[in-house]
DNA sequence: ATGGCTACTCCTAGTAGA
């Protein structure tokens, strides 16, 4: 199985690069973030004209997630159980070739110290809950998307610069740690040991001209996923397409799913 | 230090992203 994430940042926005890509790339799964969308107004006919059906879990002009698969999904949950209409959609989770895949859009957190950051790590510790609640780490569970936080210095171009602000707070770092204790690991990590390797740049200053980025989409899997990974790596050549957005996609590939 | 860019909206200015 050849599974990617990304956030797209609007999928309507991005529907000529989307489709672009899944035709170059042909990953089995594609989880992407920032639809940005409504689910009345996402564009299925032209994912589906490229071989793809989608699970939506939409929001009009703020967050949005789906599920992109060639294959059937089962058990769709949509956001935590105890969301009411006014949360926000961030959280899409579907059963897929018997791995569970949850699909991700963490809050920015906008400044540190702010109402909207704590909402982020309100938001962090829930997911780490509905985790421990309804998902078994002996059993092959994938969670991916748009983490909106670097986990380590090797994955931000500046650290110095980037010591306690957003995303790259100890609070927030604590908080993603506290997730992947749960029992995941990062795939990228399983395969690439050194720094300098990026999934967001800022569309201002020249920022991937120049290679300024930051490590925050990831794919974590549970140790039976972990067994069967064979590759993770960023395709940064999506970034440098016209009319980007400011995310690469982020792929892994597993044996035997 | 700020702003730099892009996409959204009961749109042409304000909000949000990261």
């Amino acid at each position: 199985m050849k599974l990617a994430t990304w956030n797209v940042n609007s999928i309507i926005a991005r529907l000529p690069l989307v489709t672009r890509w899944l035709e170059k790339e042909k990953p089995d799964v594609l989880c992407i973030q920032e639809t940005k969308c409504s689910d009345e107004k996402f564009p299925l006919l032209e994912l589906k004209s490229v071989g793809y059906d989608c699970v939506l879990f939409g929001q009009q002009s703020y967050n949005g997630v789906a599920i992109v698969a060639r294959n059937n999904c089962a058990n769709v949950v949509r956001g935590f159980p105890e969301d009411t209409a006014e949360s926000h959609a961030r959280l899409l989770a579907a059963d897929i070739a018997g791995t569970s895949i949850i699909d991700v859009y963490v809050p920015n957190g906008q400044i540190v110290g702010s109402d909207k950051y704590q909402f982020k790590l309100g938001w962090m510790k829930r997911l780490r809950e509905f985790l421990d609640q309804n998902y078994d780490p002996n059993s092959p569970v994938l969670l991916c998307g748009d983490f909106n936080v670097a986990p380590e210095e090797r994955d931000v171009h500046n650290p110095q610069l980037w010591r306690n602000r957003i995303l790259f707070s100890e609070p927030e770092k604590a908080a993603l740690q506290h997730i992947k204790d749960w029992g995941f690991t990062d795939t990228f990590r399983l395969h690439t040991e050194e720094g300098g390797h990026y999934s967001w740049w800022d569309y201002r200053a020249g920022g991937f001209r120049r290679n300024l980025g930051l490590r925050i989409d990831h794919i974590w899997v549970s140790p039976p996923l972990a067994q069967r990974n064979l590759r993770c790596w960023i395709d940064k050549e999506t970034r440098a397409w016209e009319r980007p957005s400011d995310h690469a996609p982020v792929i892994a590939e597993f044996e035997n799913i």
